[in-house]
DNA sequence: TCCATTCTCGAATAAGCATTACAGAAAGAT
DNA sequence: ATCTTTCTGTAATGCTTATTCGAGAATGGA
């Protein structure tokens, strides 16, 4: 497992440049549907090699998803950088249409197409990305409390409540992504939730 | 395949509730996610009976679908029959909430446990399940035109978004569902959702 | 009673699955 | 150049998968 080391022959493939297309297809696949022979083919590496530089399957698929938060899901991260709780949610939207309607990844969200059901004997991959979306919401609400402490959001709301909507509303639109809605598409929907949110429509993208 | 049979051996299984444990199943845990064998135990029935009623997994799968639209699925139909736009909206997240929340059935929504992603071998029930949601989707833009007409939906509105944006909200909630979500959770959810639409409270339920 | 039909059940099939053992190859260190 | 370490690739592992074969059991009709 120690890249740092010295010693040995070295690896033939780049770990990163391997690890993102293992990433790519459990996320297009799902735990379940993606195959260690799968994975081989796609990452051009044989079986063994795999086994020696991820570890299990499991394994691999947990770096994959530790990838997935560090890169492309970094989009809700960005939006946290907006100072104020309307350029926000804005951001959120915005970004979150981007990365679901880009062509850079396959439609829909890794941590629903993942592992959103499976066996018995799979349940680690659907707990992990069970694991994510929550932290995800928690992520959120710590973004709506600050809005709280600086007066851009109604004490009147519970905050809790609010965190599961504006949730629920991404997740909705991860869904109709996977159903096939164009970039186009997803946008005019995200419009519609922030004019009903009572925030203003997408700048230019 | 022929029930109506009087000759021969007859089944020593109902049918219909054969069917419907098969339907929980994968509504639990997916079509990947599970085997003939998980089915044959949970049903009481051997696989080569199982074959010979059902014909293979697959249309076994198309079945128990057949059987969620038929039976569970209902609620959305139920829905339909409110006499106001008003009115359906507030019972479609109502019996939505009602479906998710309850104990009777899995949480979320089968046409996503089912098969959101897949393996290239199994995408047939991947495309059975989007061809359901589209199916969703589609009675809810005839609800809408009919509310157009009856002049209960404004025209600046468009159609089409705003039946996305709906389809949207409640697969939302179907995700909120995955997540734990409680009924009392989602039932809060589901009024947030009311409340930005310009749609009163919930009933009592 | 005997027949025709259809179901049940255990066993078998062939393919695919995740995983590993082993032999050889490639590199840096001495 | 040799040694040690680590990677590569082939081939095998044992298990699970979906599916089927064939023998026997149970029924209704003649």
């Amino acid at each position: 497992m120690k890249t740092s080391n010295k010693l040995g022959r070295p690896a033939a493939f780049d770990k990163d440049a391997a690890l993102d297309v293992a990433m790519r297809l459990f996320w297009k696949q799902g735990y379940e549907g993606t195959s260690m022979a799968d994975l081989s083919h796609a990452m051009g590496i044989h079986p063994s090699s795999i086994y020696a530089a991820f570890g299990d399957k499991q394994a691999l698929f947990a770096l994959a998803a530790k990838r997935y938060i560090e890169v492309p899901g970094q989009y809700m991260v960005r939006a946290l950088a907006e100072p104020t709780f309307e350029t926000f949610i804005r951001a959120a939207f915005y970004n979150t249409v981007e990365f679901l309607g880009g062509k850079e990844y396959p439609a829909s969200c890794f941590t629903l197409t993942g592992s959103l059901s499976c066996g018995v004997d799979t349940e680690p991959a659907k707990a992990l990305m069970l694991d994510i979306r929550l932290r995800n919401e928690a992520v959120l609400k710590a973004r709506l409390l600050k809005a709280r402490r600086a007066g851009e959001f109604s004490k009147e709301e519970n905050i809790d409540d609010y965190t599961r909507y504006l949730s629920s509303l991404l997740s909705g639109l991860a869904v109709q992504a996977a159903n096939g809605s164009t970039k186009a598409q997803l946008k005019r929907t995200a419009e519609l939730a922030l004019r009903h949110l009572g925030i203003g429509l997408l700048s230019e993208g």
